[in-house]
DNA sequence: TTCTTATCTAGAACAATTCTAATCTGTTGA
DNA sequence: TCAACAGATTAGAATTGTTCTAGATAAGAA
């Protein structure tokens, strides 16, 4: 059960994050967190939570997501320099980015490695490593 | 010499990739090809062309930097949501990327492998691989 | 030359994101 | 319980990087 996140643990991240637990925030740390991984743009979450029936503004959207990425709830993963992608799995790994549809796919990062790195210049300290594969998807085949 | 790009090398390479070699893109292909391989901004070739006394366009300057992409004479990196760069080092390799400063560095492709990749999702194929390490550039020290 | 087109340009338009100033709401402590 | 404050939310304006547009210009062919 390690990997179901209970309705009400929303709540918990957002006092241990420091956050006030507002309407707007558990409203979307629940369209989030509850079910699996997820990678969401700004304008997909807040058209989500419209849909869902939830009144949030645009602004806030793009508060909540800065906010929880520096609270470690989210992380940024930047696949392409049109919009913004926040990933709901911060555990390492890496990601497939299927460029024509602009998906995202997790890669457990266990199962890739990466070496040879050289070392890190002078004056800078390793901060992340990012593996993007990037894919083409081709045309629908009928077989 | 075989790292050096002659001057007129940029006209030839512009008649090659089937490009009229203007004025416009003579200037830039040359702030871009002569010296070593570099990492631009639109923004930034832009300002280096008003600087060298070349006036261009910052529409030019983009049309042009996608159309030697096209050209395969560039390669677009994807670091930063807030920007794009291009790289004149069209070969394999990958990328340091010192988040605060923006700066960007070269890793020998050979250098690197990464090993593991799982075998691409259904209905796609491999465009390409991109490592990007980032870097925390740390405050000048005084030893 | 002259003609045909590709190219260039300034500025408008656009999309994603951030900012602003006013309003609202959680929380705290009397 | 309620007042009061700090933090959060909001609509809309502003900003930023990039693309589009329509008219002016220049490269290459005849």
């Amino acid at each position: 059960m390690s990997q179901d996140r209970p309705y009400s643990q929303t709540l918990t991240r957002l006092r241990d994050a420091g956050l006030r637990p507002t309407r707007q925030r558990l409203a979307l740390g629940r369209l989030l967190f509850d079910g699996g991984d997820r990678h969401v743009t700004a304008e997909a979450l807040h058209e989500e939570a419209q849909k869902a029936g939830v009144s949030v503004s645009l602004a806030t959207v793009y508060n909540t997501l800065h906010q929880f990425t520096e609270a470690q709830l989210l992380r940024e993963v930047v696949v392409d320099s049109a919009r913004t992608y926040f990933d709901t799995n911060v555990s390492d790994h890496h990601h497939f980015f299927v460029e024509n549809s602009g998906s995202l796919m997790d890669i457990d990062g266990e199962k890739i490695a990466v070496t040879g790195l050289p070392a890190t210049p002078d004056g800078t300290t390793l901060a992340r490593v990012d593996v993007i594969v990037r894919l083409q998807g081709t045309p629908s085949r009928q077989p």
